[in-house]
RNA sequence: GGUGGAGUGGCCGAGAGGCGAGGCAACGGACUGCAAAUCCGUCUACACGGGUUCAAAUCCCGUCUCCACCUCCA
């Protein structure tokens, strides 16, 4: 048994080696808390927990960090524009991804450093820099400190770039770089600024570039080395490539290896730049529930671009629900199921770079073997396949009848009116099972059709008929 | 200009030299009083043009189209 996994420096799939045997550190940048997460912002969260899943399945004491980036430029324009503190809206931000999060069934990280709460670490590493000749203070006067990319050789090889190809800011203002490639490590304030976003620093008062946060707080809690760095394909540069520029130049190994997931787009578009907030995870999760979106995000490889649609959103609703449904039958018929272990080749699917697809397929297959055996004499094989499948499905955060999912939207209030409900539709299908056995069929599906129109889906199965939502 | 990726059946989406992923939809059959659910079956696809090979969706050459990144967007 050996993890595989694709790492976007190497472009390969490599064998995992943990740095420490039966450990594994990942660091996932998690996002800017700036405006309402969207379907495409929960993407990395959501495969990288799958990872974290996985891993831990396999044995591994998995340590997650994922960071929140709390100041930046962008938080200190729109807060401006809304009129509070910048810290107001960073923090109301924060709130509605963690609920967008919990929703998904993500798990809380190991961590989640907020990049203000760093600040120390962050001007320690800028110092290191300077006292290795990697950086340098800005001549203008500004207060901006900066990475020097042409004293370290490698730089480019996150993104497989060379400098001097990379197509330069043309009207970028250089202010005080000796390239105009340099990035920011520290920003000085700039007199318009809030004096609350700025920290003080041996080069004046200021707040830090974004990259060099990431750095800090992976390093501050994996270590210098680590597994595995992640975040969406559009970070690779310059996010990622700075990071590991600055971190390596300032004597660490770094991130072991590079995983970045793909996009989901609107329209083939971004989905930040579409159709403003329409796509919000609380909007979203008006019409389709938290677990029928993580299974549509689950089923695509994390490393596929996938173009958002409500239809195709609905048609992957319907799939799940077809494997929830037959573990619905399935402890009608037991009793609790178990979450039992996984087959084999689920194992292989998830083995080779967390080939979710192919996974999902094995689940399928296990749906429709237990479909077979239900209502059969064979109660072993049928607890057995149905333990598989819910084992299968708890590893990706899938599983139906993990109490989470019901601490969304099924509140005690629900649940008594649940039973109220059935009560109610029990008796109609009472009434209704008398018409059938006196042959009214015409009664029997007036019944029928009346429950129908409630919403409700009579299934009429060997041990009498039963009701969902539909 | 540079870097990376994609084009697969009605739809969504895997795979990456030879055994028809899977799902959704449709159609046929079984089951059912009729349905629903379920099972069985059908729909044999890989942008285009060449080439390599016994064999190409998969490798090579060329072409077209699309996307992302090179701007502090997951």
């Amino acid at each position: 048994m050996t993890i595989r996994l694709y790492d976007t420096v190497t472009r390969a799939v490599r064998d995992f080696v943990p740095l420490t045997d039966g450990q594994a550190g990942i660091y996932l940048c998690g996002l800017t808390v700036q405006s309402e997460p969207h379907v495409g912002h929960v993407r990395s969260a959501v495969d990288f927990d799958v990872l974290r899943r996985w891993l831990t399945h396999r044995g591994l004491d998995v340590t997650l960090i994922r960071n929140v980036t709390d100041i930046d430029d962008k938080i200190l324009i729109k807060s401006a524009e809304q009129g509070r503190p910048w810290y107001n809206l960073a923090y109301e931000m924060s709130r509605e991804l963690s609920a967008a999060y919990d929703a998904l069934n993500v798990l809380p990280p190991t961590y989640e450093p907020l990049a203000t709460g760093h600040i120390p670490e962050m001007l320690h590493l800028i110092e290191q820099l300077i006292a290795r000749g990697h950086a340098y203070p800005a001549g203008d006067g500004s207060g901006d400190v900066y990475f020097d990319v042409r004293s370290w050789p490698s730089y480019g090889e996150v993104s497989g770039q060379r400098i001097d190809e990379m197509n330069p800011a043309e009207d970028a203002d250089p202010r005080g770089k000796r390239d105009p490639r340099d990035f920011a490590l520290w920003k000085g304030r700039k007199p318009e600024e809030p004096a609350t976003a700025s920290w003080p620093s041996p080069w004046g008062p200021g707040r830090p570039g974004w990259h060099i946060e990431c750095s800090a707080m992976a390093l501050k809690y994996l270590g210098g080395s680590f597994d595995i760095h992640g975040g969406g394909v559009d970070l690779r540069f310059p996010h990622h490539e700075n990071e590991q520029a600055q971190s390596r130049a300032a004597g660490f190994e770094f991130a072991a290896l590079w995983m970045h997931n793909a996009w989901i787009t609107t329209a083939g578009e971004k989905m930040s730049k579409s159709l403003g907030n329409s796509l919000t995870i609380p909007a979203v999760l008006e019409r389709t529930r938290a677990i029928d979106l993580r299974y549509y995000i689950v089923a695509a490889h994390y490393r596929s671009h996938v173009e958002f649609s409500y239809q195709a959103l609905d048609e992957a609703a319907l799939s799940f629900q077809r494997v929830e449904h037959f573990l619905t039958r399935a402890s009608e018929e037991l009793g609790a199921v178990d979450v039992g272990p996984v087959p084999e080749p689920f194992a292989a699917a998830m083995d080779d770079d967390l080939g979710t697809p192919a996974a999902v397929a094995v689940v399928h297959a296990g749906v429709r073997e237990g479909n077979k055996l239900l209502g059969s004499r064979d109660t072993d094989a049928l607890r057995r396949t149905a333990s598989a499948v819910r084992g299968m499905l708890a590893v990706m955060g899938l599983d139906p009848f993990d109490p989470h999912w019901a601490g969304h939207g099924s509140s005690s209030e629900e649940s008594r009116l649940h039973d109220a409900v059935d009560v109610l539709v029990a008796a109609l299908l009472d009434q209704r099972q008398g018409a059938r056995a006196a042959k009214d069929f015409a009664t029997a599906d007036a019944i029928r059709d009346q429950i129908k129109a409630a919403g409700i889906e009579v299934e009429d199965t060997p041990s009498g008929p039963s009701w969902s939502l539909r």
